[in-house]
DNA sequence: AATCGCGCCTGACGGC
DNA sequence: TGCCGTCAGGCGCGAT
């Protein structure tokens, strides 16, 4: 399922492939995803040469001259780049035509993804505006989950999910930063001290860097531009793992519910 | 203000 | 073989 690294390894797969080239068209062929998408994005976007690739926790960002298409790949959306006359298949809701007789195809079997469009900052877009920093900035660190998380009584698993707080940590890659810090995915996060949250934004930094380095994590369905699945699995030290023996201390690895989503965590490292 | 639970949606999988 | 129930989950939103 597309976190961060997943969608940042989808944008650096796409990005030579789109930058300054020329949309001819936009085919639409389902508009009920998380929310309708606009039916006239072929008439914002076709001649629009595209200006930049960008990502903003996990939302890609196409911008041209005339406006930015907002993308969000949900827990089952992809993005391939395949010649334009490619026979789409069942889940291919969405072709961005180029010049070059390349396109840009945008699946989603599960359709909680998103295709929007704004003639604005796409960064002052409602759903961007209030995200938090992106965890691989120096803005994000031990002092601000500190200081953010004072007077806090949610479990820290989900403070650190929050997009509020911080963008792009889902579930797998939380229980996998939690391992690392060594902090049980259960505490307060008001509690938690500056130098367990130091730890904890180091850690989510590493998992989020080394995943983005393997190409992400396929567990069902993400691929690559390319088509590729991450490897990023074969390195998970708790997610998907309970009963397993921790790749620490041997100890069966248990999976708790945490609003109303699983964790793992190693209850002899994590306290 | 913070937190909680809901609902969107399909495919995989296990049981019968 | 096929049907059915369960689970997976990002995240905005309404309720508390």
């Amino acid at each position: 399922m597309p976190e961060l690294p997943e969608v940042e390894t989808t944008r650096r797969g796409i990005e030579p492939h789109l930058l300054r080239q020329t949309i001819k068209k936009v085919i639409l062929r389902q508009t009920r995803l998380r929310w309708p998408v606009p039916r006239n994005l072929n008439q914002k976007l076709a001649g629009q040469p595209v200006l930049a690739l960008q990502r903003r926790g996990k939302y890609l960002l196409v911008t041209t001259p005339r406006g930015s298409l907002i993308l969000h790949l949900g827990m089952s959306g992809s993005i391939r780049i395949l010649p334009a006359n490619t026979p789409p298949e069942k889940h291919d809701h969405l072709d961005i035509v180029l010049t070059n007789g390349q396109c840009l195809r945008f699946r989603d079997p599960r359709r909680f993804g998103a295709v929007l469009f704004t003639s604005a900052d796409p960064l002052q877009h409602k759903l961007l505006r209030h995200l938090g920093p992106e965890p691989l900035s120096r803005a994000f660190n031990g002092k601000y989950l500190y200081e953010e998380s004072r007077g806090r009584k949610v479990a820290v698993k989900l403070f650190i999910m929050n997009s509020k707080v911080v963008v792009g940590v889902g579930n797998i890659y939380a229980s996998e930063a939690l391992f690392l810090a060594g902090i049980h995915p259960k505490r307060i996060s008001g509690r938690l001290t500056l130098e367990r949250y130091d730890k904890l934004a180091r850690a989510i930094k590493k998992v989020l860097r080394a995943a983005i380095r393997q190409g992400g994590t396929t567990l069902r369905d993400f691929t690559a531009t390319d088509g590729k699945p991450g490897y990023f699995r074969q390195k998970l030290n708790v997610y998907g793992r309970a009963g397993q023996p921790c790749n620490v201390c041997s100890t069966p690895i248990r999976q708790i519910t945490l609003g109303q989503r699983s964790s793992y965590y190693c209850p002899h490292c994590q306290k």
